[in-house]
DNA sequence: AGAGCGATTGCCT
DNA sequence: GGCAATCGCTCTG
């Protein structure tokens, strides 16, 4: 799911009608057998209960103190299995996204896992929201994106454990990733 | 009950 | 390239 989530588009609604919207560039996958994630041996708590639901659904966990990250939950029901949302392109809604990350470089509006959540204002209340419903305040656009570009992967950032698992996945040559 | 640290970022030199 | 910010989750005793 996390290469395949590459080139499709993130949208929010804003209240009053118009909206956020940017494509995915940069993800990883999280599982159950994988010692960087919070499911890791199938362990359930009350921070990572929402990996374990329905595919599909947000889960937004704090990190840091202070910053958010996104996920796509990935797995069949029961299965604690994510995909982080790391960089995206903004394709619309980038005045809004501006005033949010205080800068007007487009390059760092949503080019990080705690951009990306800043960008859209997303946050613990965003935790549980369905991604693939177009009802949504929030979902990910339905239709296979143009699949005009190559897929790099690599080791995950920010982790310290399953560094030799290549789960990080980038657009080939994309300037919005996380890092070059 | 308390310590340690994290799926990060931005500002400093 | 280095480090502070900042707080909730997890592990240890």
């Amino acid at each position: 799911v996390a290469p395949d989530l590459l080139g499709r588009v993130l949208v929010r609604r804003l209240p009053g009608g118009s909206r956020l919207a940017a494509k995915i560039v940069e993800t990883e996958a999280y599982e159950e057998g994988d010692p960087a994630s919070h499911s890791f041996r199938g362990r359930r708590t009350s921070r990572n209960a929402l990996m374990f639901g329905r595919p599909g659904l947000l889960y937004v966990y704090f990190t840091y103190g202070m910053h958010f990250c996104a996920n796509v939950v990935a797995g069949a029901t029961g299965e604690g299995c994510a995909v982080l949302l790391r960089a995206a392109q903004p394709i619309e809604g980038l005045s809004a996204m501006e005033k949010r990350r205080s800068t007007d470089n487009p390059r760092l509006l949503c080019s990080g896992p705690g951009r990306l959540t800043q960008a859209f204002g997303l946050d613990a209340r965003s935790n549980g929201r369905d991604l693939v419903s177009e009802g949504s305040a929030i979902f990910i656009a339905c239709g296979a994106p143009a699949r005009d570009f190559k897929i790099k992967s690599g080791p995950r950032i920010g982790i310290s454990d399953g560094l030799d698992r290549d789960w990080r996945f980038v657009i080939a040559g994309n300037a919005f990733a996380s890092r070059p």
